[in-house]
RNA sequence: GCUGCUGUAGCUCAGUGGUAGAGCGCGUCCUUGGUAAGGACGAGGUCAUGGGUUCGACCCCCAUCAGCAGCUCCA
């Protein structure tokens, strides 16, 4: 007896040398070993089938209700589809990675193939790769471990024309050496794995589907081969995919470029140019009730808005660092002599499209001498800039090349700096809260010491992600720190959230960047009469309104709180008859302040519902003989139905206190 | 930018090597109605753009542009 095994309920067994985890689940009941898909030794997912070491172990069976099996499923999901393709297209296809995911919405697994010149596989071609699977899956293939040494390894790989193996295995043992490496496979088809794999192919069930084939660069990188990649999902029980899909084809619908379309918000048209969103009238009023509540809360604050140009000469981009350093994602420079060509020189004039405001604020700061009594000087405007984002790149209004960030500069001491970062967090975090944009996460973005991108020297940036830390810190927020995805002046806060189909978007951000003040020159009189450099942090609550919004409509999917309401009330006379009362009440609650229309088209009035229903206008205000006569409307809610009938004067109140509460206090009749 | 796919009416989409169709929307008329679709008639398309193959191209081929998915990038 050496292997001892403690069970979660408790009670622990004992086991002669190479037990495995199916042993113990075969000895507990037959109907357990035949459910159980892997195991958790001692906290680490490992086979059904792999020997125990002698001693004792926590041990806890998986079987298809556990978390942790999904991800064993669809690993061996993976490894199947990659046996289908060799399969299908040869053994010259060589197989690269292929990761089961079980926090991305869309996908369960996918695997990454390098393809034989001349082949290709296209979404047509996933049902005729399923199929084969499903062969795979019907023969229940035993699935085998095995350990190979180093040189066994590199035997096998190469034997089968694997290089991008061959060069994992370089790079595993350049990173960790070891001397032997597991395997995995079935049938012909042989898998350098970490595993756990399910213990045959007939466990992998029916509840697969493969969903997409895109191309991804060979370990990211793009300067390495394009492989093909082909995604797909699994789960236990076809009820659970179907579930699955039925959830995605749902979220879908939230898309905010469909319901941009359908509930006409923002236009983006060739004619235009891409990534050049047209604010359409109901799109521009959620966009100015943003505005105008941030605005408000700005001024309360102590900010002062300024107004900058969307063109400046280009020696300011040359003093702030964008140009020539970002000159690949920047429109190109403005220039008018007729024989200009080529890159402009040093000394040459020109105009760019600001792809930020701040070398702007930063000019505005400069125009006078400034004390430390003058500091904080926050100084804010909502600027249009422009970046020449990748064509790829471009989605909707979450990736766009003219976009308005909520923007603004403060220009303080380093003493001031602390509390100027805590409310700005206050002020993105007072943003999500009022908009229920509760699931999102916070990252510290550092700089990367391996990249030359960042200017300014290495004291200022320790001191500003110092303090950055110190902030987040003390709020006591979630966050995770993040290298390499600083701005190239500064660390920063972003707040980052997901939209319909699971995509993470960066909205709000907090910059501290002591690089600029010095690139510009910035200066202030302390209180010892001697000239210090401030400190300045960029920041942007929404980040962008072309992006936030965009993730605001998936959010609401359409249906806005009154306040952000395009229409807010459509008033539907039940005939043409009572048109004209109809326009009094519109005359009535309009000069209350409320956005209301009329629907006189001659439909009837279920018709008029159902159209103002899926424009998801809040509140219809349904008149007829009984309202008139009577003074009233009859309200119905989009999504609560009939309220009841109440006084013009009643209506026009209530809406206004719950558009004032920016829907905390919903209307009742 | 890269890989793959897609581009037909305002929108969503059918369709064929012999110059086009549906539903919704839009217009006019009839209907005058009570909480998610009343009816009739009508207008509307250089089938993304430019080349090529063909007697003939919306359809086949090439290029360009744009969109979608993914990768890469993102001040």
């Amino acid at each position: 007896m050496s292997v001892t095994v403690e069970l979660p309920d408790g009670c622990s067994r004992d086991y002669p040398d190479g037990a495995s985890p199916l042993t113990v689940a075969e000895d507990i009941a037959s109907g357990l070993a035949r459910a159980c898909v892997a195991a958790m030794v001692d906290d680490r997912l490992v086979d059904l089938q792999r020997p125990l070491a002698a001693g004792t172990h926590e041990l806890r069976l998986l079987t298809d209700r556990d978390e942790e099996s999904l991800e064993v499923l669809r690993h061996t999901a993976a490894h199947v589809m990659a046996q289908a393709v060799r399969r299908l297209y040869g053994d010259d296809v060589q197989y690269t990675i292929g990761p089961a995911l079980t926090d991305d919405f869309q996908y369960g697994f996918y695997y990454d193939f390098d393809l034989p010149d001349g082949i290709h596989i296209s979404q047509d071609d996933l049902e005729k790769i399923e199929a084969e699977m499903k062969a795979i899956v019907r023969d229940k293939q035993p699935i085998q471990r095995t350990e190979m040494s180093v040189e066994e390894a590199k035997a096998a790989m190469k034997d089968r024309g694997q290089c991008y193996k061959l060069e994992m295995i370089d790079d595993m043992l350049a990173a960790e050496p070891a001397t032997g490496l597991s395997f995995y496979g079935q049938d012909d088809f042989l898998d350098m794995c970490r595993g756990p794999h399910l213990p045959d192919t007939g466990k992998l069930g029916k509840a697969f589907k493969l969903l997409n084939v895109a191309g991804a660069y060979w370990r990211g990188d793009e300067t390495k081969p394009m492989l093909t990649r082909i995604y797909g999902t699994a789960f236990f029980d076809k009820k659970d995919l179907a579930a699955h899909l039925e959830r995605v084809e749902e979220a879908r619908k939230r898309d905010h470029r469909v319901l941009g379309k359908q509930l006409e918000l923002f236009l983006l048209d060739e004619t235009v140019g891409p990534g050049m969103p047209l604010w359409l009238p109901k799109g521009a009023t959620v966009r100015r009730e943003l505005q105008d509540w941030l605005q408000g809360h700005l001024i309360g604050q102590g900010y002062q808005m300024v107004v900058t140009p969307h063109i400046g000469k280009l020696d300011l981009w040359r003093t702030s660092g964008h140009y020539p350093y970002y000159k690949e994602s920047q429109f190109p420079p403005i220039r008018f002599d007729d024989d200009a060509a080529g890159e402009p020189e040093a000394d040459e004039h020109g105009f760019l499209l600001k792809p930020m405001n701040c070398p702007f604020h930063l000019e505005i700061y400069k125009s006078k001498q400034r004390s430390y009594r003058d500091l904080p000087l926050r100084l804010a405007e909502f600027g249009q800039v422009y970046r020449w984002e990748q064509s790829g790149e471009l989605s909707g209004l979450t990736r766009v090349r003219a976009f308005t960030q909520d923007d603004a500069h403060i220009f303080c001491t380093p003493e001031q700096l602390e509390s100027e970062i805590e409310s700005c967090v206050g002020l993105a975090e007072l943003v999500l809260r009022t908009l229920d944009l509760d699931d999102y996460r916070v990252r510290v973005s550092l700089r990367d010491p391996d990249r030359d991108k960042y200017v300014g020297d290495e004291e200022h940036w320790t001191l500003a992600e110092d303090k950055l830390r110190q902030v987040v810190r003390k709020l006591a927020m979630n966050y995770s720190e993040e290298k390499g995805e600083a701005a190239f002046y500064g660390p920063k806060i972003d707040f980052i959230v997901k939209d319909c189909i699971g995509r993470e978007w960066q909205l709000g951000t907090i910059q501290v960047d002591y690089n600029l003040p010095v690139r510009f020159g910035l200066e202030y009189v302390g209180a010892d009469n001697q000239t210090h450099q401030p400190v300045m942090v960029h920041r942007a609550p929404f980040g962008s309104f072309e992006r936030f919004i965009g993730i605001l409509i998936e959010h609401y999917g359409g249906a806005f709180p009154l306040w952000l309401s395009p229409v807010q009330v459509a008033v539907l006379p039940v005939s043409d008859k009572f048109n004209a009362y109809g326009k009094s009440v519109v005359a009535a609650l309009a000069a209350r302040g409320i956005r209301v229309e009329l629907d006189d088209s001659s439909d009837k009035v279920g018709a008029k519902i159902r159209r103002a229903t899926l424009q998801k206008v809040p509140y219809m205000a349904i008149v007829g003989q009984r309202e008139a006569e009577g003074e009233t409307v009859s309200i119905r809610h989009r999504t609560d139905g009939d309220l009841g009938a109440t006084g013009i004067e009643d209506v026009a109140g209530k809406l206004a206190v719950e558009r004032d509460s920016r829907g905390a206090t919903p209307l009742t009749v």
